[in-house]
DNA sequence: TAGATTGTTAATCGATTAACAATC
DNA sequence: TAGATTGTTAATCGATTAACAATC
């Protein structure tokens, strides 16, 4: 059942109507209607039923959509029922911080390993869970059915930590590293470089001097 | 001089560039084709001429691009060289995350001051500042001239503190907050939705399930 | 000068918006 | 039934790619 493929433009719309349908979930509306959420979201009423078309109409007409119903439509095209084990690489803040902060279980992530180079980390726990050295990296993703690796270690180590990930076939990397992985078509990764967000932010601030 | 505004999907790749030219410098190599650029970062050699002449031509014809010019000018787009000060709003591990590994104060962003809710985290120092309590707030930024709020606390304190930032003029959030901040148009806001991406990489997982 | 490569115009492609017939 | 609102087609807009003349 492949049908043609969504524009990346619409998946990343997606969570974005997933977080407002969860708050209008929260206050108890049952019904919305493109035109309503569209204000609620400052886009335009006809961009979000094309959107919703692409997976094949969830709402009716003289009715809107259902709240709770296309929530959950939204999830499903998310993948947010799957389970996916996880690895955090780099138990630094910042891996400290996604695992701390991101509620990873709640949302079907489970953080199975935790992994970094530095002595003075290994065999400390984050939640319960210990840090373990490099060299045990491949061997767990192969033993423990991990299909994400989260990197969030420095550039030069991700480089090479994607390498030994393509071995074990990890399924999906999510990139906090300032550097373009190069790895297999197959694998899915996802990027968030954050000072690639600054540096958008202080060209903001400059636009906005010059008014 | 306010020329013709550019696009975001323009602004958008700038810090991509800025970082691939930044490599080819520190390997001393002096002149790039926007041919060879285009293969270093799959893009077609069309958009990056495009993308440049946004700005008025930084090429030169049999040529190509002086890398070293050319990571000056992006640098001066974006705004690179200014200075501004900061403050974190939320002293957890996301805060103290970005605080110890954006290396602002290299880029030019300078952290003025950390802010908190918990009382226990009040007084403690991250990198020699102190944390203080969020009723300091205002005040602090009113008379420390301050232009960035980085916002790494929870939605309901991050809608909350939004609305004491407009009161203090702020210029720009950095917001890490699952909610979009409602605030007035010429304050500049920059998401960085966490949770949007790791659902863009579920959605990922499960289109690769499908092949 | 000849070769290389930009700057820029024109063509294409894709995404967004508008309009309206279908239908609840 | 009449009113509301979707699903969907058509029109518009903007972004990307191709092509090539200008020029170093």
């Amino acid at each position: 059942m492949d049908e043609k493929t969504i524009s990346q433009a619409v998946i990343g719309r997606l969570p974005r109507y997933y977080r407002y349908l969860g708050d209008l979930k929260d206050s108890g509306i049952e019904r919305i209607s493109s035109q309503d959420l569209s204000k609620l979201m400052k886009v335009t009423a006809s961009q979000i039923r094309q959107d919703f078309n692409n997976f094949g109409g969830f709402g009716q007409q003289g009715y809107g959509y259902n709240v709770d119903y296309l929530y959950n439509e939204i999830a499903k095209i998310l993948g947010l029922h799957n389970k996916h084990n996880l690895v955090i690489v780099g138990a630094g803040n910042l891996g400290q911080a996604l695992a701390n902060y991101m509620n990873f279980e709640r949302r079907g992530f489970i953080v199975k390993g935790i992994f970094d180079i530095n002595p003075n980390l290994i065999g400390k726990t984050l939640r319960q869970i210990p840090v373990q050295p490099m060299e045990n990296l491949e061997e767990f993703i192969k033993s423990n059915n991990i299909d994400i690796a989260v990197l969030t270690i420095p550039k030069d180590g991700a480089v090479k930590t994607a390498e030994i990930l393509v071995k074990c076939n990890i399924k999906a990397i999510w990139n906090f590293a300032h550097v373009d992985l190069n790895v297999p078509d197959d694998i899915v990764v996802e990027n968030v470089h954050l000072s690639d967000s600054l540096m958008k932010l202080s060209y903001g601030l400059g636009q906005r001097e010059n008014k």
